[in-house]
RNA sequence: GGCUGGGUGGCAGAGUGGUUAUGCAGCGGCCUGCAAAGCCGUGGACGCCGGUUCAAUUCCGGCCUCAGCCUCCA
């Protein structure tokens, strides 16, 4: 039994799609002004870790993810570039479909973009301000009004007496209430703009994310994700807009994914502390990356260090030697005897317990590497099976030779090959002073050599 | 001030009312020309103080402490 932590009932509850085999589910996505760091990273890793978890289970999945491409930060990002906030969008999405898919990250269904979705958002709109819900001011903005929609801070566990108590919201005279929410914000000059009915402007935020989750995945859906730091006020307002305009629960199951910490505490923009995906791709394979995400539970804080990292390399390079020359094993996956795949879905199907998981895979890796000691054929079907588990998680799924040689250019590849063969010559030789020497000289490249029966190999360290 | 979630062995990181997490590092052994890798064995832990219990790291209460949200942020 699948079993989710729902951040709205606080507790892990049994998944049942809405639709028997079937679930919807969204997740926020980037703001498209910046390159994605490891903290989007993370989010995105998550979730992909779920979606493939979900489809290995069985379920179809209609996985949305969207991209938010208008947006204030992007229009001041622009003006300073000097270019057509388009332009900019445009190169940020192109990076960041790059980065997705240097961490194995699958493509969404959907990717629905905030200025593709114009219509829904003003239906949107239109639907709340006819219910009451919505005002619009005298400037042509257009507010939501907090205090008409009961269960207002449900998710966040906000209690609008204590919020408005405190000091720290902004005031804005023509707001009703200091925690109303901006739907669409009137137009300044030379910014972008749209036409609605109640004058041309631009939508907040939130409603973006309501109206595109609406019309890709339909008024009440399955499961609705994104980084902790969404659950308020954007989760809560997106619930709030939703359903007043529905009238219908919106997301059954939300999901918040912990932060990605550095120095003990959250990277993120606005602190300036972040590292990008591509900073860090320079100097870690990208499968280390996301073994070192995965490696902690996705609702627990993480904390990024050159030594976690570090870490993370040495473990997928521990599952890479058991895969080592077993390339090409194409084994059957062997029926449910060995125990390693029930415990495995036992430990994801306990809200994505990936540590857990990681686990039972090294367990099956040290018996792989057991059989192995006494004949290599035996190994091939627990092989197959370490590598469909591992798929689950995006792992595994490189050449081993690909990881454990990675960051070596052409050249590189022939000279440390050149220096092997030399060496193997002064140890069939017996001349064991020159053999020692050629490996040390590898050992400064920062290659390691393992003398096997079969011929030498060679990884980075 | 209000609200969340944490504090586990040298590090990372799961989990459990009494029994081995796992990975890296350490120690002993096998293997090796020596290594490396691998295998076998092994030491080491549950923030503090109370309570419940035959038994608590695990449940309850208090305290200390860390991170986060309450403002744009995955």
């Amino acid at each position: 039994m699948l079993k989710i932590y729902n951040s709205l009932t606080r507790q892990k509850q049994e998944f049942k799609p809405r639709v028997p085999n079937q679930v919807g589910i969204y997740v926020c996505g980037m703001t498209v002004y910046d390159y994605c760091h490891l903290g989007h990273a993370r989010s995105m890793v998550s979730f992909d870790m779920v979606v493939r978890y979900l489809r290995a289970r069985g379920y179809q999945v209609h996985y949305v993810r969207n991209i938010t491409d208008i947006d204030d930060k992007i229009i001041h990002r622009a003006q300073e570039a000097e270019e057509d906030y388009q332009t900019l969008t445009a190169k940020f999405i192109k990076a960041m479909q790059e980065d997705i898919k240097a961490l194995n990250i699958l493509p969404a269904d959907e990717e629905p973009r905030a200025t593709q979705y114009m219509d829904s958002i003003i239906d949107l709109i239109q639907r709340l301000i006819d219910n009451n819900v919505a005002y619009i001011t005298e400037e042509g903005d257009v507010y939501y009004a907090v205090d008409q929609f009961e269960r207002y801070g449900e998710l966040s566990r906000k209690d609008l007496q204590g919020q408005e108590a405190g000091a720290r919201v902004e005031v804005v005279d023509s707001k009703r209430n200091p925690l109303d929410f901006v739907l669409w914000k009137s137009a300044k000059p030379g910014e972008p703009h749209w036409p609605a009915p109640w004058g041309t402007g631009r939508p907040g935020w939130h409603v973006e994310c309501s109206a595109m989750a609406i019309e890709c995945l339909g008024e009440n859906f399955d499961i609705h994700g994104g980084g902790y730091d969404l659950q308020f006020p954007h989760h809560e307002n997106e619930i709030a807009q939703s359903e007043a305009a529905t009238g219908k629960t919106f997301a059954n199951f939300w999901m918040h994914v912990g932060f990605l910490q550095i120095d003990r505490q959250k990277m993120s923009k606005s602190l300036g502390n972040f590292f990008t995906i591509r900073e860090v791709l320079q100097q870690y394979h990208p499968e280390t990356i996301r073994y070192f995400l995965l490696s902690s539970h996705y609702r627990s804080q993480l904390n990024y260090s050159l030594d976690n990292l570090t870490s993370a390399e040495e473990a997928l390079t521990r599952f890479y030697i058991a895969l080592r020359d077993m390339d090409l094993a194409s084994s059957a996956v062997p029926a449910e005897k060995s125990g390693y795949e029930q415990r495995f879905n036992a430990a994801m199907d306990d809200d994505f317990n990936t540590p857990e998981a990681l686990a039972v895979l090294f367990e099956l890796t040290r018996e792989i590497n057991r059989l192995r000691e006494s004949d290599n054929k035996a190994a091939d079907p627990l092989v197959a099976l370490l590598k469909k588990l591992a798929a689950i998680l995006g792992l595994l799924d490189h050449k081993a030779n690909d990881f454990l040689q990675w960051g070596s250019s052409r050249d590189e590849v022939k000279t440390i090959e050149d220096l092997v063969t030399a060496r193997n010559e002064a140890r069939q030789q017996k001349n064991w002073q020159e053999a020692d020497r050629l490996r040390g000289v590898l050992t400064s490249m920062n290659v390691e050599l393992e003398d096997q029966a079969s011929g030498t190999v060679w990884r980075k360290i």
